[in-house]
DNA sequence: CTGTTAGCGCATTCAG
DNA sequence: CTGAATGCGCTAACAG
């Protein structure tokens, strides 16, 4: 009788129609329970990601939005289930108790304790960033090392030929968040290639830190023309900072928001140059992947970094002359 | 043996201590969906909402984890799940099916076929936010018109007496959208109270718009002397527009930002006065609406409107000499 | 206090 | 192509 539903064997039409006049009569729902606990799956793919943290920017919903309707398309649900980083073991038991089929991790660090439990229970996942080591993991990231030779390609073609770079904070440094090593390093990197005068600099997520960092920057390196951010909190600040010198932007320095969205651009005036998080590919991606993984089949070759494309906005501009 | 886990019933130290070890022992793990379906309780609260929309400004992370939180104390498990407005039937089957136990709805509007699908289905449910009928529905909400006097008395209390009040969209205000509803009534009845003129005006959520519309109000009423805004991000124009005129704040204009964040109000300089948002106590009183309707358990009493606190920033000031 | 047992509502065998 | 029978791994009601 199932079988009508699930299309699992093939059907004559006449009794198709008799159970579907049933169903129809008594109101019938499969239910969710019996169906995990029979077919040993419950179609569940678990989002986790540490406590819906602040200044989303509208990137997570873009993501979740992609992420749910991938997962739908092939008759999955996706819940976003929020965890603290520290609940290791509530991440893996979602699976292992069968609340979920597998797991999607945000927000990972280069060594992270609830990849750890992943995979020493043998749990299906795909990661939202990368740990440092990658063998055998499912991963899709945003390709840090092209963006942030992009963006300092963007800015060394426009003349600028001092850059300062204004990442994530120390503490994200210090855990080893991937995407603010990998943009620290790929800053360095690109500048040298360029040729480029480069500061980086740390700055916790306010605006009242950006304020103050830029500040110093500009104290130690006047020269400095343009500003590459990868925080979209604190560049709220680096903007305030440059006001408060009445240095005009673009026409005395440039700056370019990284990782962002031309929405939060948008909130400045004039509007912000930005390199735009790919957030809907990425949760196309990472749910393929884990489906991937999930039904056995091979992952669909397809590239597992995904580029920031650039937005054009009005806060970049040729190098001033000296 | 699973009481030795439920604890629904008395048992020996003995037989516990043997239980627990062949539980060790098995790296035993009991099955979510097994308990569900014998006991018909899938212990999952879904918290839905369309399609997580941008601008979420870290309310919604804060109501979140407070949910999450409060859920959790209880034995549940609070799960974010991404449906489209439309999609009222499958808001519904989750319960229907048993994939969750009760239902949060955010963004609830005036008249909302999810909430009547859900009546219809006699699912249980929790409105954040509050339809026009309230008869025999969970809500909790925020007081709007609390919020709005407050605000109102709060500018005409530094003797401003031209006031305008920047609203969430127009296409918000013609679907019935709760808040902007509530907020336009309430602001004008302040407005009226105090003696103050009043303009308010919809506006979408963007900072352009937010930019447009506030020029046309100087253009119009060029006496204003103080902005109401309850458009997370169109205010980002309203003070764009305020500096193409030149004009400072506080000391020319006043800006107070209602049902937001004062981490939001930071971004700003100055940082804005603001009134909060109030996330956390939103989340955990939903939590509790629904768990009293779920375990049948009287409501503890407890007030459903949820007041939002004045946070001082520097934004207001005392209304300019003429 | 403890051991045993009958479903929960499906998917998936197995016969027809 | 179809109907009937077996468990999935628990909870809750039953006896002891």
């Amino acid at each position: 009788m199932s079988y009508a539903l699930s299309g699992a064997r093939p059907i004559g039409t006449e009794t198709r129609a008799r159970v579907m006049a049933a169903i129809k009569e008594l109101g019938f729902e499969r239910n969710a329970a019996a169906r995990s606990l029979a077919a040993r799956r419950s179609h569940v793919l678990a989002l986790v990601l540490p406590t819906v943290a602040g200044g989303l920017s509208g990137t997570l919903g873009e993501f979740a939005q992609a992420a749910s309707q991938t997962a739908r398309d092939a008759g999955y649900h996706l819940v976003i289930w929020p965890f603290d980083r520290e609940e290791h073991a509530e991440v893996r038991d979602l699976v292992r108790q069968g609340q979920a089929d597998g797991v999607l991790v945000m927000e990972v660090s280069l060594h992270d304790e609830r990849i750890d439990a992943l995979l020493a229970s043998q749990v299906p996942f795909t990661m939202i960033g990368r740990t440092a080591e990658l063998d055998g993991r499912s991963w899709v990231d945003i390709d840090f090392e092209r963006t942030l030779t992009d963006a300092v390609d963007h800015l060394a073609d426009l003349g600028h030929t001092t850059i300062a770079f204004v990442n994530h904070s120390q503490h994200s440094l210090d855990t080893g968040y991937g995407p603010t090593v990998r943009a620290r390093d790929a800053f360095h990197a690109a500048a040298v290639a360029r040729g480029i005068h480069a500061t980086d600099v740390t700055s916790d997520e306010s605006p009242l830190a950006g304020r103050l960092t830029t500040s110093a920057i500009l104290d130690e390196r006047p020269e400095t023309t343009a500003f590459v951010t990868m925080n979209e909190t604190a560049t709220f600040g680096v903007t305030q900072a440059l006001r408060d010198r009445r240095l005009r932007v673009p026409d005395d320095v440039s700056v370019l928001a990284v990782v962002t969205s031309p929405e939060v651009g948008a909130m400045y005036h004039p509007p912000l140059t930005t390199m735009r998080a790919p957030g809907h590919e990425l949760g196309r991606r990472s749910v393929e992947e884990l489906l991937a993984a999930l039904e056995g089949t091979a992952p669909r070759e397809a590239p597992r970094l995904v580029t920031c494309a650039l937005s054009p906005g009005a806060s970049t501009g040729p190098a001033p002359r000296r």
